[in-house]
This record gives structure tokens, C-alpha cells and sequence, in this order.
DNA sequence: TTGTACGCGTTATCAT
DNA sequence: ATGATAACGCGTACAA
């Protein structure tokens, strides 16, 4: 009774409801929503009206159904509290509404597990296509991807065998640049603190552990990780760690990304150790942080807006039959040098 | 024809297909995806091979239809670059998780027109409940709202009126406890710095100005504002610009975020002025780098992800008929006195 | 416990 | 340019 005094409680306004107001056929209605141009002025007018006064809003799932056209790009990231993320997703927000698609997100957690459970519930959405990260997925995660027939990409890194198209960069070969342009600064003892561990953050440090390898400088007991997620907190630790394992010898540091490397910036001051003249602090990322906190810190820039806009637009180039330039692409990074290491 | 080569470009598996092959209805395939006790063992084990040797993954938009029930919760935030929203949404997604629910997430731009856009668009899914943030809507906005008849939560602040159920604080309370906090540490001269300057940014400053004005220390000019978008360079210029209008008398100021903060920060040890010795900043947020950066920020702190966890609490609770215990949450906030106010 | 018939709201197809 | 009819894939209501 209550309920019923507001006639919101009435049920949601359908095609048919527009149509006997309008006084025209229910495909009419249908017409002056998705193909105006193919309907008379003066229905369009009538129709428009009754639709307002109505309140009418489409109903996509009965859409979705009659015409197998969800509207909705499903994107899988890792995690949400990743600040990494947030600029692709950006890139990604951006083209998918100037294409008018919905995006469908889910955090995986870091779990190709939760990956695999994630992926089934973008997919019972009947996405149009898929945004996801990296290539560490399930084989049957890999099967239904496959099976949904519709454009996948793959970002955040290059994959050799992608499932479909891809758009990231090496990080094999940015931790492996790293380690060079610390060696080339002056550095003689170098060493790594990584937090999280996940794929893209393994090959970094292989990437920086081969350069040192190669070149004879590798100390393996100054490779310092730990799985837990990355933090400021975490840096700090991580760089007691590494200093300790050197014997206070270390001068030269790569942290996996720019969490881990603040932290170690800010224990450095607060231990009396100068960066970079005692100590070289690279990090990974470059947040806007990075540019201003003193000293500035060398890190390596990612254009991760232009990531996500390039993955979302490979997906509207292919659903719209233009065939995208290239399924593959390397987006690149820069190592931008500043304080906290030495100039060469 | 080379598109035919794989079976995957066969159509998807429905309940019909599986039924088939497991010589039951598709009722009862229905039954197992939905109430797996309501079916013998037998017939269970028969319909599961079948779902897996098919690969079948359910419609969702067929679901929908038939049920009116979509298992989507709609989320509107102004920016997904702010990372203010990420905890927020952490604590929406773990839940709504938890219960089942899809999250589809929109970026509103911090555009009531926009907004109202975004909003007709997540209606057009038919979300089982709505999370929007703030008290900002548009008339039209609100209509939708409240016609489609389902829970919505405010987020983010309290409202004097809102419209279904809401979870927040008061800014304008939190900017006054700030002024009087500052005022406390010895503070004389005391300025704000706000960017974005949406409607919480300007409660803040709202309650600051209150305070000061209270005690006839309220110096307009000190109040430096921009529509732009808070970023850690505008914190460095927005300093400069307060001091200057202080003739450097300034010795106290409160940054809309913790962003602001730390460009004022920054650019503070870039003039060689000390803090909190001949400056007080504090900021609005507390990230982590506040907490560990040198000298530690004092920030007001809020219960981001718990906002977001108990957001998504009021809605479970309102979809599975258990009254919530309020409709209307007040999440508080705390000051966290740090190095760079005075100690009193 | 299992199945049948029908409807959910929309669009595709084919007519007019 | 407009309309009638039949899907789309699933769940509800009821029947067996």
C-alpha cells in the first residue's frame, strides 16, 4: 500500500507502452532510437515525446537478446588499489564512451584462478570484446577466451604468443636498460627490491639481473623480493634489507616500481644516507610524485594512458571491420634521469 | 570460410544445447546453475558434463529478461585519475563480490550533465541498486533515480537530504576541525589552497573560512582556488600563490588534498622555508606517502574502503530484504597530527 | 524430482 | 516509411 503511493512503483515504462502512446508500432519507436534517420519528422516528433513523458530507457538486456549486441567491453585488471592502473583505464574509459560501449570491470586479484572465475562472468555479459592483463591466464581461461570469438587484447606487456592482440612494452628489456644506465652513472654494487612479484615485475628483474650477469656484477644476495603487495612501508624495509645484505656496500638501487622506491627514499633520510651520492634510487612508473619529491626520482615512464587508448581502439577498429593497422604493439618506456641518480 | 576453420566461430552453447545432450530439459539445466538441490545427483552429474564438454556459459542478458534480476550494481564516480575513488571502490567491488553481484563502474567527470547521461546509461542495464557519488544530481537525474525504483547510496559526504540511503562525513565539519586544530599549534596567518573545487572541496573550505571567520582571523585573499584538476605541480604553484598574497606571512595552510599538500611541500624545501617551523601544511586524505614522507604530513584521514565496504553493505542488505540498521551512515574522518604541523 | 508452456522487451526479417 | 510476426535464451508458474 505504501509502496503504491508514488507511481515510480508502477513498472518501467517498455517499447509497447512508448508505442500505444505514441500511437505508432513498437519497431517505429525501435527505429527512432537506433536509426532515426529512417523514420518521418513527424513520428519521430510523436515518438520522442511519448518516450519523455514516459520516462521510457531502453532495457539493454532485452536488447542484448534480440540482437546479440551487449554494447559492453570487458576489462580485467589485477587490481584496483594499483594506481597503474588507473591511467589506462582512463585511456580505456575514454575511447570506449566516445564508441559507446559500457565497460564491464573486474580485479583478478593477481590470481589467474580468480582470473579464470572473472573471465566466465565478463563472458555470461556477452562482451563484445575483452581487455585483459598480461599472459598468465588458465588454460581454460585461454579456451574461453578463444571460444567467445571476440577480439581480445592483451596489455601492460609484450607476450610472444599473444591470444589475440596485444599493446605493453618489455620489461625484461626495461629492467635490463636499467641496470646499464646505473652501471653507466657510476654504480658499482647494484641491487633490487621487488614487492608483489607478479609476472611483468619477475621480468623486470630478470631484465636487470641479466645486464648485471653479463657484465660480471651480479650479487645475487642483493636481488631482494618478497610477494607481499608493494608499499611506501614496504620500501623502507626492503632497502634495510638490501643495505644489510651488502654489508652497507650497495650504491646503486632498482625498485620495481615507485611505491617501493619513495620508501626507500624517505628511510634513506631518515638513515643519513645521501641519494644519489651515496646511494642511486631508480624506481618504476614514474608517478607524478616522482618528478617533484626531493630529490626527484629516476624512474621509468610508461605511457600508460596511451596504452588503454590504443587497446580500446584496436577493439572499436576491429569491431568495426576497419582492420586495425598492427594486432601487435610495442608502446615503449623511457628512463627519465633525475636526482636520485648520479649525472654521468 | 577460413573464419570456419576453428568450431569456435560456432554459435555459443545455450541451455537448449546442453539439455540436449544431456537428455533433459532445459529446466533442469536451469536448475542446476541455479538451484543445485533441487536436482538428484544423477541428473546433476549428467547436465555438469554436459555444461563442461560444451563450454556453455550462461546468457546473462536472457537471465535478465526472464527474471528481472541482472546481478548488477551500478557505480558512478566523478574521475577515475582521483585516487581518492580507488579505496572506495575496493571495498564496493569486495563485496558486491562477495554477494554476487557484477559492479559496472561509470566516470561521470565531475559533470552533473554528464552524470545524468551516465546514469541513463547504467538504468539501460537495469542495475539491481545504484552507488552514485554525492548530492550533486540534476532534477532529470534524480527522477531517473527514483523511478527506476531501486536502493541508491550517496557516497563520499552526508547529505541533508538524500535521496535513498547515503554513507559520508561532513566536509564542512572536517575544514572547520582543521582551522581550529591549526589555530591550536600556533598558527597565526592561516591560508587554503583548493583545486577541482567540486561541492566537497568547497565544504571544506566552507567550514575553514567558518572557523576563521568565527575568530576574526579570516583572511580572504589567503584563500587561493582553481577549477583545474589537483595535481602535485599545482600544489607548488598554489603556494607561491598564497605567499605572495600574504606578503609571506603566511604560516599556516590548509591544502584541499593530500596532492596539493605535497606540491606545497616540495616546493616549500625547494624555497628553502621550513616546515613546520615557519609553515604548517596540512593536507586532506592521507595517503600513504603522508605518512612517510619527510616531514610526515598532517592529513585528515578518511575510511575510504570502509566507506565503499559499507556502501555496498546497505545495498545486500536492502536487495535481501534485511532491513539495513541506518540509512543514513556517518563514516567520520580523523586529523592525523604529524611533523609537518606543530606540536602544541 | 522433472517437465511444459509461456512471457520477459527488444530487434531482424519480411511485407505492405 | 511503417508495420506484423517471429525469434533471441532464459526463468516463472504450474503441472505431472
Amino acid at each position: 500500500m505504501a509502496g503504491r503511493t508514488r507511481n515510480s512503483s508502477s513498472k518501467r515504462a517498455t517499447l509497447a507502452d512508448v508505442a500505444r502512446a505514441a500511437n505508432v508500432s513498437a519497431i517505429t519507436v525501435s527505429r527512432v532510437l537506433n536509426h532515426p534517420d529512417k523514420v518521418s519528422d513527424e513520428l519521430k516528433n510523436r515518438v520522442q515525446q511519448a518516450i519523455d513523458s514516459l520516462g521510457y530507457i531502453p532495457n539493454q538486456s532485452a536488447s542484448s537478446l534480440a540482437s546479440s549486441k551487449s554494447g559492453v567491453i570487458g576489462v580485467c585488471i589485477p587490481s584496483l588499489s594499483n594506481v597503474v592502473f588507473n591511467d589506462v583505464l582512463r585511456g580505456i574509459y575514454q575511447v570506449a564512451g566516445e564508441g559507446n560501449y559500457k565497460v564491464l570491470l573486474v580485479d583478478t586479484h593477481y590470481s589467474p584462478l580468480e582470473e579464470e572465475k572473472m573471465v566466465r562472468t565478463l563472458l555470461s555479459q556477452s562482451p563484445e570484446a575483452m581487455i585483459i592483463t598480461g599472459g598468465d591466464q588458465t588454460r581454460s581461461c585461454e579456451r574461453m577466451l578463444s571460444q567467445a570469438n571476440i577480439p581480445v587484447v592483451q596489455i601492460m606487456e609484450t607476450l610472444e604468443q599473444p591470444l589475440d592482440m596485444n599493446v605493453g612494452f618489455s620489461h625484461y628489456q626495461a629492467g635490463y636498460d636499467v641496470a646499464v644506465r646505473l652501471l653507466e652513472t657510476g654504480c658499482h654494487t647494484l641491487g633490487f627490491i621487488g614487492a608483489r612479484m607478479d609476472t611483468r615485475v619477475q621480468q623486470r628483474m630478470n631484465g636487470f639481473m641479466a645486464a648485471l650477469q653479463e657484465r660480471d656484477r651480479l650479487d645475487s644476495k642483493l636481488i631482494v623480493t618478497t610477494p607481499q603487495p608493494s608499499s611506501i612501508a614496504l620500501g623502507g624495509e626492503l632497502l634495510r634489507s638490501v643495505i644489510s645484505a651488502s654489508g652497507g656496500k650497495v650504491d646503486g638501487i632498482f625498485c620495481c616500481n615507485d611505491d617501493l622506491a619513495m620508501g626507500a627514499l624517505f628511510e634513506s633520510q631518515r638513515m643519513n644516507i645521501q641519494v644519489p651520492s651515496q646511494l642511486a634510487l631508480c624506481g618504476f612508473n614514474d608517478f607524478e610524485a616522482s618528478a617533484y619529491i626531493n630529490p626527484s626520482l629516476t624512474s621509468v615512464h610508461v605511457p600508460r594512458f596511451e596504452m588503454g587508448v590504443k587497446a580500446a581502439q584496436m577493439i572499436l577498429d576491429q569491431l568495426q571491420e576497419r582492420v586495425p593497422a598492427n594486432r601487435q604493439v610495442d608502446i615503449g618506456y623511457e628512463i627519465v634521469m633525475r636526482q636520485s641518480t648520479a649525472v654521468v
